[in-house]
DNA sequence: CTTGGAATGTCAACAAGGCTGACATAAAAT
DNA sequence: ATTTTATGTCAGCCTTGTTGACATTCCAAG
């Protein structure tokens, strides 16, 4: 359905097929599966999981966020987080501090051994993004980081935005 | 490290730099969540998850595939595929032939409810992926997948390629 | 000032879906 | 006849999601 291929009078939209639109959705799946492989790999070692890394990226991209803001980033319930939280900060991988201003609050923080593991999962993460943004080059690049944006859900994009402009 | 931006003379690698992979790094954790989304909506409310729609995608892509094969392209054990098989077999949605020329082998096709479901999912996965291609435009929906093929690992590779070739 | 509701975070228990290991069966290959 | 291959199944574990119940803190309305 809604397969126009074929169809003469059309070829700029030919990029909009299913067949193309299915090669996409593949193209995602096995994507990501070799985007968390290397770190994976690490955090398996270390006995931790993908939802200790993705805590510790944004933990690190964000020093000092709250438990809350963290909750509405990662989009899983504060039970889900807590308990990754809790290993890591009895491993003293992240420190939690409690809000001056407002005493409900956890500020968190990667402490020494945080941000060293943090550094060897984002080397690993960066190293594979690079070799292939130094493959296919900067329009190729350009184009991958468009189109993402475009699949994000607009909470996300929000989040991504945000962080994006941080940095400015 | 390995943080070129600032130096002069090395425009060209601009896209290299550390704060670009990390947007790219970022851009694929929030995109994948909208990639999932509509997806994972449809199957929480038919009881099926993550896993079946996987089984389901591919099965239906490949029809007579047999469990081996699906094996090694969805990268999870026997036993969990087997569970997700399981289910699905039995709710009718996938049937599964002893093979004729080696009656070891099983080989999977959907049937009609099957090919049912994988259309709602696949419209819904599609709808979503065809708004981010149509408003970002064939230039840059041409860098997302080489992007993307540039990050798979070999295996995931070969895979997505047979999958190409076998629509030509 | 007190009290009730909202915000924040913790603890307990359960489910999905990965994993390994052990074992059974049938068919193919040697 | 023996070994290898393809598949299925059982038991049990781990991670990471879920909901429900609860404690603490803050703030605002009475």
């Amino acid at each position: 359905m809604a397969d126009t291929s074929g169809r003469p009078g059309n070829e700029t939209l030919l990029f909009l097929t299913d067949e193309q639109l299915r090669k996409g959705i593949e193209a995602m799946f096995f994507a990501y599966r070799g985007f968390t492989a290397d770190p994976d790999r690490i955090l398996t070692e270390k006995g931790y999981g993908r939802a200790h890394h993705r805590a510790i990226h944004f933990i690190n991209r964000t020093p000092g966020t709250t438990v809350n803001n963290l909750l509405s980033i990662l989009g899983v319930t504060k039970q889900s987080l807590n308990r990754v939280l809790r290993t890591l900060i009895d491993d003293a991988l992240v420190s939690s501090e409690i809000g001056t201003r407002d005493k409900r609050e956890r500020h968190l923080y990667l402490t020494e051994s945080g941000l060293e593991l943090e550094r060897e999962l984002s080397d690993a993460q960066r190293e594979r993004m690079r070799a292939a943004f130094r493959q296919t080059g900067p329009e190729a690049v350009a184009g991958f980081r468009q189109v993402l944006e475009a699949m994000m859900d607009g909470d996300m994009r929000r989040h991504y935005a945000k962080l994006k402009e941080d940095e400015a």
